[in-house]
DNA sequence: TCGCTTATATATCTGTTAGGAATATCTAGC
DNA sequence: GCTAGATATTCCTAACAGATATATAAGCGA
């Protein structure tokens, strides 16, 4: 069987858009959909292998000796539809940040005030990034049928960078403002 | 290295507010620290125990025959500080609807949207739990010390939704618009 | 008040998943 | 040719979720 359908359905999206090694995919995950999915190598490799058995994937010789690229077959096209309309199902949460937050009254105010304003600082630096991102894909010529969806994903970024922007302003002003240590 | 246990950070922090048994640990960790953090059975019984071990904390006889109920021993909240002061380390992001709204080519504009109104709808309701949440929160007379790092908790949730409902409008109404299928 | 049923509480166990260190190989610059 | 760095792959260990097993308490009819 194969590893959790997550990263299958995340190294057939990859391989939707063109043949690749592992090694690039690995590297095209973190790039591009890294502000919202991560993969490790450890998942990759097995995962194409048992991907490769069912038939969902051709390997092919690869730029060096050893290497193998890897290719979409129809009935991995097909299986991708198929993972794609699954139920979306959400990761449980972990957030180590507001978990410190929220035992604030051990760590103590002013280490609080300062994982507030480094959050703020990562949140801002992040919006300008992804601004940035959102720039150059709007000025690129000649749409191809992803470019809606990938504009959907930044925009997502964007959104949330600013909504932890305005969360850790506001946290601040009333943290800073609060009389009780 | 260190795929640290965050977990020894939820317990001894839950075990900070008042001693518990490891099932009232679980569900106070899944009731009140839900919405950015999950804690299971199978995570929970064995950090306990090697928490007892290190002299962490301290375990007697509990409301039931074979329970018992788990004290945060001093050792145990220096070891809470220790924890808590330790560089926010965020979980690998894994969001399951940017990934398939990513590979919205291949799902079709159709069940992309129906995607965007889903986590519109979602976000909303969460929306309204929270705020209401908030509201109890702030009526509740005699602020205990952990009231205001609550509180940055909810608000968190609160800016998430509303970016969250910002967000999957923009997208509607953009990808509504479009007259490629 | 007894025995039966159901719900709740407690604990353990197991397979899956993840992450990244360790290893090997190649390419290019010096 | 030699070294540095990029490319490619394998493997191991710990974290993890969730199911399952077992015990206890509570409800309820007789």
């Amino acid at each position: 069987m194969a590893r959790s359908s997550q990263t299958e359905m995340a190294v057939l999206g990859g391989l939707s858009i063109e043949p690749m090694t592992a090694y690039a995919l690995r590297e095209a995950i973190r790039d591009v959909l890294g502000h919202f999915w991560s993969e490790s190598f450890g998942q990759i490799y097995p995962t194409l292998n048992a991907l490769e058995e069912a038939g969902h994937v051709r390997r092919e010789g690869g730029p060096r000796a050893r290497s193998s690229v890897y290719a979409l077959t129809p009935s991995g096209l097909a299986r991708l539809r198929d993972l794609l309309a699954e139920p979306v199902q959400e990761a449980q949460p972990r957030n180590g940040l507001l978990l410190r937050l929220f035992f604030g009254r051990v760590l103590g105010r002013d280490r609080c005030l300062e994982l507030l304003r480094d959050a703020r600082d990562r949140a801002r630096a992040q919006l300008g990034e992804y601004e940035g991102m959102l720039a150059q894909l709007t000025a690129t010529e000649g749409h191809t049928p992803d470019w809606p969806y990938m504009r959907l994903t930044l925009l997502a970024g964007i959104h949330q960078c600013r909504a932890g922007v305005a969360w850790a302003d506001e946290c601040l002003t009333t943290l800073e403002g609060d009389p009780t240590p």
